[in-house]
DNA sequence: CGAATCTCAGTCGTACTGACATAT
DNA sequence: CATATGTCAGTATGACTGAGATTC
């Protein structure tokens, strides 16, 4: 069964963006994948003028989240479900743009180490900032802001478990 | 500024989802990218067990909305921000599939009538339950659930006002 | 030797840009 | 004639697959 129930609060008569693009029915998933849209625009927005697309910000930020800013190709793959060969490629853009280093390891010479620039560390962080900044702009403080978070961390709970299925 | 100042309700201690990807500096836009990355793959899954791609399920789903099921490129493109030549390959691709027809305008020469076929109504159809029952499968019901749509619609609501501005 | 790690070459899918044909 | 609509050809981008080199 697959009805979907509309359950608009009261309060939002019409949700204004419905109808203003695809949105299927209007089920939870149908608003999530517009918002998707909507954030999919303000990162490209914020990554170029960074000079970086989206894809290649993840991969950095992946980095920056490592133990010393510092990875290997394959367990990048796997944390972002990508290719062996897509990641050769993508990691030779980063390489060349100064935002990265590749270098044999030492313990396991089939191994390259990753490492994160300082110019790298630069990007990622102003790409950081200027999200978080936009994110300023929206008003949303306080009491709702929190409440927006403690919400959108259920969903990510909620649909990691079942994306992992 | 742009410092980020950790929101997260004392009931999660330490999302068990951070550190497992990307994510930038933890603000709310960082896990809507994140629940981005959920939502793709969520999408992408179902899309491709009926044989279409996201790109082009959404082009159905703008004619789905469509009234009487029928649109034309030019506004198609509008809708979606796309290229009109981009447009014209999708629906190159979408009628060669039989999931729509083209057809001349009567009362506008210039113009193309798209139109969804039955069986293109079928796939967006299929999709659409397919996504309601992922859904479902979420567990998430009554209140909770009335919560969360709350929420996102308040984050579409600003959001799309501030990627328009 | 079998498995793991990474690179390389070739290929593909998708969208964009700019020029063009046609109609208003 | 200027504008609007849609198509086409050429280009660019970015990732994937499969083969191969090296190391464990």
């Amino acid at each position: 069964m697959a009805s979907n129930g509309s359950v608009s609060p009261p309060d939002a008569p019409a949700p204004e963006w419905v109808g203003e693009l695809d949105l299927p029915d209007v089920g939870l998933v149908a608003r999530v994948v517009r918002l998707n849209l909507l954030v999919t625009r303000v990162l490209e927005e914020i990554t170029s003028a960074e000079g970086i697309a989206p894809s290649d910000y993840v991969v950095l930020g992946v980095l920056r989240r490592s133990p010393g800013h510092r990875s290997a190709p394959t367990r990048m793959c796997e944390l972002l479900r990508r290719s062996t060969g897509g990641m050769t490629l993508t990691l030779d853009r980063l390489e060349a743009a100064g935002w990265i280093t590749r270098s044999p390891d030492p313990d396991d010479r089939r191994r390259v180490v990753v490492q994160l620039t300082d110019r790298g560390v630069g990007v990622s962080q102003r790409v950081n900032d200027a999200l978080h900044e936009w994110e300023g702009a929206l008003g949303l403080e306080g009491e709702r802001r929190a409440d927006a978070i403690r919400t959108v961390d259920h969903l990510l709970t909620l649909f990691d478990a079942e994306v992992r299925a």
